[in-house]
DNA sequence: CATATTCCCATAAAAAACCATAAAATAATT
DNA sequence: AATTATTTTATGGTTTTTTATGGGAATATG
């Protein structure tokens, strides 16, 4: 699977739709599914999203957990309630939900943001602000930062 | 894979393209992917340079560090967000994007410089400086240096 | 019926592909 | 070892393609 790199600002029209990424697309075209897959995330005001694959990917990791462990059901009972498959029209361009736009503090502007496996969608504004942090935090912890190959 | 070595000066043309070192290039041939990932420096005012490989097995391994860890996070926040993906012209030119180029402080020259697995590119001026200090440091810790096989 | 959503077509700007050439490095020949 | 020939490399300019974005027509929805 090709990685989500980089950072591209892209802006809602009038109609709510935004294109994703051309490098993010290419990511996710040799798909069954013709689109991506989206929810609020669980630790920042931002959207998630993957790959329709990655989605299968994760069901069946959590069905390894065990059917009946607590901490699980949180998970898929948020994760996958959550989910919203989204398609792409013939441009590329796809209507993020009303909900997840609120979540992420979005309105004319949005910024789509690589995570390796993953990307994430913020307001633009509000990811500096995170990436800050970020950075000192990284700072702080370097030394120990091991990285295998 | 074959290490980066030595140093290379070349210069931007009009449209921001810039030839990747030919002995560069070839330690990157070997990839699926014609090209390079390059992101600012976190401790300098240089680019980092690395394959599209290496980039995966990074992925991987914050893959299997687990979805919640809070270091993670802020490392893929840092380092995928800001990654940019770049590939060969036929000729083996890439552009390098504003943002990086003026974290670097490079106008029309850059120095791309060896850094075994990785490289890095500079402004000429900047680096020569660096290195001077870079030298004065390892003399102090010379001693304590030890290579593991 | 009124409103919202999806499909289709258009376009400016940005990115990629294409073609050409001088300089440098390497190989071959005397 | 010096000279010549060949290949590779860095650099320049032009054309073609892709991409993001906009708006109208067609279809669905409630």
């Amino acid at each position: 699977m090709s990685l989500f790199l980089s950072s591209y600002e892209n802006r809602l029209d009038t109609k709510g739709r935004i294109s994703v990424p051309a490098a993010f697309r290419s990511s996710l075209n040799n798909e069954n599914f013709p689109g991506v897959v989206l929810y609020r995330s669980f630790t920042h005001n931002c959207i998630e999203g993957l790959s329709m694959s990655r989605m299968e990917k994760i069901a069946n990791a959590t069905d390894k957990m065990g059917m009946f462990d607590n901490d699980l059901d949180d998970l898929t009972a948020m994760l996958f309630a959550d989910a919203r498959p989204l398609t792409f029209d013939v441009t590329g361009r796809i209507v993020i939900p009303e909900e997840l736009l609120k979540h992420a503090n979005i309105t004319d502007t949005a910024l789509f943001v690589g995570r390796g496996n993953s990307f994430q969608i913020w307001n633009p504004d509000d990811f500096k602000n995170a990436q800050k942090t970020s950075l000192s935090n990284l700072r702080k912890i370097r030394p120990s930062l091991k990285i295998a190959d």
